[in-house]
DNA sequence: TGGTTGTGTTGATCCAGGTCAATCGCAGTG
DNA sequence: CACTGCGATTGACCTGGATCAACACAACCA
């Protein structure tokens, strides 16, 4: 634990130092407002695994954008069923969903030790009225939550247990890119159950699926990693056993 | 078609006397406010079945307000599969994927003959910029957008065909009565296998599970109409079926 | 050192719903 | 009216993955 929150420390408390800032909010202000968002924003202490960011039903006081680390959102429907909704790794912004009428539809959850920013909302409504550009990233990084939720309810839909965690590695791999990290290696931080819950599967399905990719040699893996070792193969399996749609 | 065109030309043209002010764009703008989003709303021609509002891919130029009639959103995929997104009635907003990157990421098809408002992004976005209230509108009601995909993934992903089909008709139901319109009558304008497409079944499966729900006497299908005999059983089966996820 | 608990893997069985195919009913249309 | 075509319904069959259950393995503690 010690050399990580030393490791964390290293880390740039600005925005204008951060090395995602072309992922997350701060994209395409420039300087002078990013000087005035940067104020807003509190980057405090390390949020341990399991921790609670922000509740469900909670009222909306601060947005969360993930510095390091990994988080989940988890919601809990009318009849008490529990669905994953998305996992969250550096640069992605927790809370969306809570303007709709201030308050959270959803959990947030760490997944491991990690460290988050925290912007207050009021402050951010109020600065967004005063930077035309912030406010247009924010409607765009909402629109791009909208389209790959869009994405993700195709993969639930219409693709069969291999397909969904062919098309979760490749996702994550994706993301992995975009972060600048090696994408053939994704760590698979949160449990099987998890992985299950977020694609609609038993985690025994999960387990079959991955040891068969594995045995395929498309994969390899190794308890919370998993290297990808041919890529057009894991491709090909994301959308083998999607089933065409009837037409209308 | 003659009686329907006019009775058309009697809507409003201007949002200040539109019955569904409060549902869409307009709702907490004041008079003087609402007085330039309407200068900007163009209420064109009557659109045909089946017609195309915006191709998936295209530039984003306008977004749509439903005035009257109803609406599709379809997602083509990489490998070519369909995938219905959502279905919109009257008040209800199309476009909001595109603001992302400019284009839109669906397409999106009238299903009756219907009328939509058109409103021009480029001068939409100069006048967010200008009122305050209508930038805050905008990303509520997308934040909206966002969480009821929260819960249609929950749906996709944990309820059994019965499941779903049963929170398909309460979630029209229920959007019947937002917009005073009778909820225990929904009609079904869209087809079989489009309400399959979009709550992944088959349309068999559907037409199988609206003949059981008519035989158990929870509803009354006439080809296009569904009537809600008794809402508890009907709530009842929207959940049941459902699986307990595993706790992580 | 053995018990316990949490997490992942594997095996055997069963059923909801996908698949294929036949039939029906209604709306155009020549 | 017969014909055609589309959409919806119903039946019979079969399979993917849920379910139940056993087991493996590591971390942790008494």
């Amino acid at each position: 634990m010690a050399p990580l929150s030393q490791q964390m420390q290293q880390l740039s408390e600005t925005c204008s130092h951060c090395s995602l800032r072309y992922l997350c909010l701060p994209d395409h202000l420039d300087s002078h407002d990013l000087e005035k968002l940067e104020r807003l924003v509190d980057s405090g202490a390390p949020v341990l695994a399991e921790t609670e960011l922000f509740a469900q039903g909670e009222g909306l006081t601060h947005i969360y954008a993930v510095r390091d680390g990994s988080a989940k959102t988890v919601r809990i429907d009318e009849e008490g069923f529990e669905q994953i909704l998305g996992f969250y790794y550096p640069g992605d912004i927790l809370g969306f969903d809570g303007f709709a009428d201030q308050h959270h539809h959803c959990s947030a959850v760490a997944l491991e030790t990690s460290h988050f920013c925290r912007i207050p909302v009021d402050q951010l409504d109020a600065l967004v009225d005063e930077l035309p550009s912030l406010r247009q990233r924010l409607v765009r990084l909402m629109s791009q939550v909208l389209s790959e939720d869009g994405r993700m309810m195709l993969t639930l839909g219409r693709k069969d247990s291999e397909g969904r965690i062919s098309s979760l590695l490749l996702g994550l791999s994706r993301r992995r890119a975009l972060r600048g990290m090696p994408a053939s290696s994704v760590p698979l931080n949160m449990k099987r159950a998890d992985l299950a819950n977020f694609l609609s599967m038993r985690l025994e399905t999960v387990s079959r699926v991955l040891t068969r990719l594995q045995r395929a040699g498309v994969i390899k893996v190794s308890q919370n990693r998993v290297d990808i070792l041919d890529r057009d193969a894991l491709r090909e399996r994301s959308s083998r056993g999607a089933w065409v749609a009837d037409q209308s």
